[in-house]
DNA sequence: TTTAATTATGTTGTGTACAATACAATAGCA
DNA sequence: TGCTATTGTATTGTACACAACATAATTAAA
C-alpha cells in the first residue's frame, strides 16, 4: 500500500479515538451534573440561545431524532426540560429549560475551565487543531 | 465568559463532530464488505499482525472488553474470524482470521482510496491536522 | 501449599448513534 | 376544496461504548 493510501487509516483512526478520549475527559466532569456530554451539548444549547425545536436541536449538533427523542426524554425525567407541543403547528415540539435547567447554567460554567486543564496543551495549539478540524469539516459537508 | 473558556467548547464540539463525519463517509464504503467501522479496525489488525488476544486488540483500539466481545461475536458469525481459547492459558481467547476473513483484506485494499477521494483535501492538510491530532492525544494519554 | 492478588474475558445496564419506517400535521397546488 | 408532497417527530432495530460487576484461571507471596 503507497504512503498516500495508508494515511486515511492513520488521520481517520487517530480522529475517532481523539473523540473518544475527549468524551471521557468530559465524563467524570459532566458526572458532577448529571450528564453525558450530549446531553450536555443540548444543554449549552438551550442556556445560549433559548427553546428551541427538536430539530433546530438536531441540525445544530447534527443528531437525528432517533438519538434525541430519547436523550431529552432522559433530560425531561432528570426535570431539566419540558417537551410541550406547539399549539400553532402540532407536529412541533418546543424544548424549554425548567427552573432546575436553567439553574444549572452556573454550576456548568466551570466545566470549559476544567477541560481546558485536562486537555493541557496551549491555546495555540488549540486554535491550530480548531482551524485544521474545521477545514476538514467544511470540506466533508459542502 | 472568556474567549479562551469558549475555546474548549469550539474545539471539542468540532472534534466529536469530525469523528462523526468520518465514520460516517466509512458506511457506506465499509457497507459493501458488511462490515461497520470498529469491524474494519479489528479486521485491519488482523491482516497487519496476525493471531491477536482480546486484551491486544482492546488496547490497540483502545476499546474494553464490553465492547469487544459483542462485537467479535458478530464477526465469527459472518465467518471472518475464529474465537479460539489458548491451551496453555485458558482465560485468554485468541481472534484469528478464517479463510474468508483473510480473503477480505484484497477487497478491502480499496477502502484507503475511497476515503481519501471523499474527504477531499490534500496530503498536506492531512499531515497537518495528523500532526495536531496526535500531540493531543498524546498529551491527554500521558 | 494455601491464600491473596492479578489477569483475561464475559455479562449487564445505561446511553448514544443512525437507518428505516411510520404517521400525523401542514403547506402547496391544481 | 381536495390531493399530494413535505415537514417534524417518534418508533424500531442494530451496533457501538463504557462503567460496574462477575468469574475463572494464573501468579505471587507467606
Amino acid at each position: 500500500m503507497s504512503e498516500n493510501l495508508k494515511l486515511s487509516n492513520q488521520v481517520c483512526f487517530p480522529i475517532y479515538s481523539l473523540a473518544k478520549e475527549v468524551v471521557g475527559l468530559y465524563r467524570p466532569i459532566l458526572q458532577q451534573l448529571d450528564l453525558t456530554y450530549p446531553q450536555y451539548l443540548v444543554m449549552l444549547i438551550l442556556w445560549e440561545e433559548g427553546t428551541q425545536n427538536v430539530s433546530e436541536i438536531g441540525t445544530k449538533l447534527h443528531l437525528d431524532s432517533g438519538t434525541l427523542t430519547p436523550l431529552l426524554k432522559r433530560l425531561e425525567q432528570k426535570k431539566l426540560i419540558e417537551r410541550n407541543r406547539s399549539a400553532q403547528d402540532e407536529r412541533i415540539v418546543q424544548i424549554e429549560l425548567t427552573a432546575d435547567g436553567q439553574k444549572m447554567k452556573t454550576a456548568a460554567t466551570q466545566v470549559p475551565e476544567q477541560i481546558l486543564n485536562s486537555l493541557n496543551v496551549t491555546v495555540e495549539q488549540l486554535e491550530a487543531l480548531k482551524t485544521g478540524i474545521d477545514n476538514i469539516l467544511n470540506q466533508i459537508r459542502k
